[in-house]
DNA sequence: GACAAATTAGGACATTTGTCCTAACCGTGG
DNA sequence: CCACGGTTAGGACAAATGTCCTAATTTGTC
């Protein structure tokens, strides 16, 4: 089992055109053009198409866990909801392009009624449960309210700059997300 | 030319399946099937399929355009938008099920680097002139910003709520966004 | 170097897709 | 009653889809 398996190749490419293309929209002839095998190979590494939008899931709750931990490093809970609110602007290209690549393929799996859908839904999920833990920490009653509400204000922020690729709207929000977080009220700690 | 001609009929069960499904995934079968005609009989009506998504496209900037025209009648700027903030409400069986139709056409679109992606960003652009109208009105300088924050937010409020069915949460940020009107500065007028 | 297992290529397959063609049907006006 | 333009059904068509099978190749192990 070399470190770049055939198996991690195809989920990593499929990752990407899930992501670019859409789940839908991207044939088996394309993930295997961009790897570099015939059609007919896959089926050894997976059952179905099905079969690698699941292991697509799984590979991005692997990432988004280690992200968060890598965020959990950071100083205080403040600095960390920050990490989260500035990864609008690390991935401000892509997002422009292709909108968040949460939010779209849940917008997608939804309408599709797929059955994975609560699998995706689940990557939000711990988005959701990491920011009640920061807000938590800063001592709020309402961690989760906040949480969903930071949460959905960066979805709003990634589906209108992708929509008018409108990097300056995208830049404002954020300034805007970073000001609302310092003037949210009954903050136990002020460690910034 | 009778008042439930067959184009029309195929425009609307195509609008409805499009955003319930989605573009990719709505075949002409299914508007077919839908619509009670043979897959054939469609090709006098539309070139295509994308012809049908133009018209659809149409349609919607039409309906867009005639609601937001009907809200120009409400006593006062800000009624004016809270009317458009309360549509989360009253569509929020559809948002909850499959999102907000604009933005999750413009999504979807614009991943599939579709020609018509402008036309669909338009909506949005309806929407967005429409809602500065009445910022400007109530007298702010920053009318379009304003616009598209309030915009963003709806959108963050449809993707959030589709995805964890959360009515909840569509309430609450429905509230949100109202007390968020109200603390707005600088009004030149509070008529309501 | 031989052999079993894992991996791969290539193609077969039934369906479905969007598109297009032709023949039949309709209602209306002459 | 006929002719005619608009409308419809039904099916043909090639291409693409997801799936599956088989045979060849590679790989690792003894």
């Amino acid at each position: 089992m070399p470190k770049h398996s055939t198996r991690e190749l195809i989920e990593a490419k499929a990752d990407t055109l899930f992501y670019e293309r859409g789940f839908e929209a991207t044939s088996f002839a394309d993930i295997a053009n961009a790897v570099g095998i015939s059609r007919g190979n896959f089926y050894h590494h997976f059952k179905s198409k099905d079969d690698i939008l699941d292991a697509v899931i799984t590979k991005r709750l692997d990432a988004t866990r280690a992200m968060l931990d890598n965020w959990e490093a950071d100083a205080s809970p403040e600095v960390r909801i920050i990490s989260f609110i500035r990864i609008l602007l690390t991935n401000r290209a892509k997002i422009m392009a292709f909108g968040c690549p949460v939010g779209t393929l849940n917008n997608e799996l939804t309408k599709l009624n797929h059955t994975t859908q609560d699998r995706a839904a689940a990557i939000f999920g711990l988005f959701r449960d990491w920011l009640s833990k920061q807000f938590i920490a800063l001592g709020h009653d309402d961690a989760e309210a906040l949480a969903l509400h930071l949460l959905g204000r960066s979805q709003g922020v990634a589906v209108m700059a992708s929509t008018f690729r409108d990097e300056g709207f995208l830049r404002s929000e954020v300034a805007s997300l970073e000001s609302w977080l310092q003037s949210l009220p009954n903050q136990r700690t002020r460690k910034v």
